[in-house]
DNA sequence: AACCTGTGCTGAAAGGATTTAGCAGCATCA
DNA sequence: TGATGCTGCTAAATCCTTTCAGCACAGGTT
């Protein structure tokens, strides 16, 4: 019952051929069909609900107004989902529509969801990656549309990533701003982390760009820690064990939420008090953050930003832009840091 | 350049007709063509690579092996992307692609969202839902498969939920299990919270099992504490009075994780250890429940296993069957119950 | 009167798969 | 010998949209 209306039954409300019907509903310029005409045709297509059916479309034309993400992983963090989440609604904005696979990064699953999108001639694909920033990508047709996010690729040269230089100047100019340019202690840099494929280019952006802040402000660090496992426990056993040795920091700058969220209870065992004894400045913006007591001041990933992003680069008309798209971290602020 | 290959091209070089090629690849029941065919047809079909194009494919056939999956939050909660991970998960098993999209629980972009995908001629939709538990759908095409998951609809009644009852059961049943009958304190139940539409339902049966199991038992709860906001701030609120007011409890069932991460905090400021004091047991598997020390053990929230019996529900061949599917709720075994 | 030039529109093909109807050849049967 | 039935395959239609080539007509030139 109640099949689909076609651009045939629109045509022939309108008195028109379906030619016609399609060149006015697309609106082609060029084209020399009178006023007449294409007001009677936009009303039959409003009277009939008319909507174009896109396998059609695809099939003639090769665009599919549907984009591909691709991602290694899918439900681990909530970075994963506020990519997806941001790229959702920059599709809904351009009238697209996502088709989502997973991977687990591997290569084998990669290479057969990219083909099942591209047997659904997607217009493009976003490769968006949760653990490691050099990504594998399968061969593809030439003149695809691709997008890495938080990703690079030697090949595909697009790729939106947050702008972590930034973030890590913002960090420590939070604490300058209170006043706080001695007694800074930075727990989590890992010179080793650098080597590893997962959150290298990453951290040594962060690092950078907090290194930058102090020198231009003329600080050092009181100490620097590394932690390789950026979780509670190290968090908590390493600041532990400085306290113990007598070190009393006025700042700790931890490279992720996690850290600080053992910094904090450590800190707080100790009988020191965040933000009047230590304050206290981290990374991500964390679930975990805005539970903790004093909530975490923190430098968030900007996921849903970078969504949008990638969606946004992917249907850029003359194709995605090479380069480097550097997204703003958005400072956090809570009370982890004493006001000045 | 390097166009796709086409059926046409594997009939070809098969010597055979696109109709022959056509029913051999589809694996056609009744057809008569000799054996020989198949198997030049395949070798063909494997020598070029060919794909099936599937906007054709949906042209003709009116089937697109997509499923589409409309929720109304996306990124907020672990919960939601757990949903879409299973859905994801289980598509590529029966090899199909997911189109997803948000739509925020407003009307209007759902049903916007729905008209994308029926424009793409998805096999069927999933409705997820992470706040209401009777959700909106709009008008569908009889014939349409749908599956509610964590939700339910009068009209579309096939729904996929967690077990909350036996989950309910099971969070008792570790105290008992642990040799802990009395002196047990509930956090978060609150009779108002019946009446709210969002976890009307969950809570409702996830309470009936704890009362059904301490009721087998013959045994009663020690104090029931109605807390309206389930998160740190009140849990640690709520059990901070009740330790102040002298009361001992053995152990503490939480509605929540987040309720726990509270109860936890204040029975450590107030000296008890758990579990050798005080057992913990409460809900969700949050993020939050591995990171605490101890960790929490907890009933946990069966995302992905939803989002998998969803699709495998939707693409039952025989049409999604009604009814409420209950998915088991996984028991988390951490530390914060004491050894018997 | 023959020739252009615009104007407003249409016919038909194309895109790639599926599916129905049916053809040719051979064997069987009466 | 003609009818019948089976076997193995193919031609052509179909799904719906887009797009190229071009038709018919009106009006203006030469």
């Amino acid at each position: 019952m109640g099949k689909r209306v076609t651009l045939a039954d629109v045509a022939r409300r309108a008195g028109l051929s379906p030619a016609a019907a399609s060149m006015i509903l697309n609106g082609r310029p060029d084209t020399r069909l009178s006023k007449d005409a294409h007001e009677r045709v936009h009303a039959a297509a409003a009277e009939l609900g008319y909507r174009p059916n896109m396998s059609a479309r695809a099939l003639r034309t090769d665009t599919s107004h549907t984009v591909g993400f691709v991602s290694d992983l899918v439900a681990t963090t909530r970075f994963a989902s506020g990519l997806i989440k941001g790229a959702l609604g920059a599709a809904e904005a351009a009238g697209q529509v996502v088709l989502v696979a997973e991977t687990g990064g591997e290569p084998e699953r990669e290479a057969e969801a990219v083909s099942a999108l591209l047997d659904r001639q997607v217009d493009g694909i976003i490769f968006a990656s949760m653990r490691a920033r050099e990504t594998f990508v399968p061969r593809l047709p030439t003149g695809l549309r691709t997008v890495m996010l938080n990703a690079t690729n030697e090949l595909h040269r697009c790729s939106v990533l947050p702008d972590e230089e930034t973030g890590g100047r913002r960090a420590v100019e939070l604490l300058l701003d209170a006043g706080i340019r001695d007694g800074i202690l930075l727990l989590g840099y890992d010179a080793e982390a650098e080597r590893d494929l997962f959150r290298s280019a990453t951290v040594a952006a962060r690092v950078r760009g907090i290194s930058a802040a102090m020198a231009d402000a003329g600080a050092r660090f009181l100490h620097e820690e590394s932690i390789w496992l950026w979780e509670p426990a190290p968090g908590y056993e390493f600041t532990a064990r400085l306290l113990a040795q007598g070190m009393r920091p006025r700042a700790i700058v931890c490279l992720n939420d996690r850290l600080a969220f053992g910094a904090l209870q450590a800190l707080g065992d100790a009988g020191l008090r965040v933000p009047d004894d230590v304050s206290l400045v981290s990374f991500d913006n964390d679930e975990l953050a805005a539970y903790l007591r004093p909530g975490l001041t923190t430098i968030g990933l900007p996921h849903e930003d970078m969504g949008r992003r990638a969606v946004e680069l992917l249907l850029t008309p003359d194709g995605p832009p090479e380069g480097q798209h550097l997204v703003e971290m958005p400072v956090v602020i809570r009370d982890s840091i004493r006001r000045p």
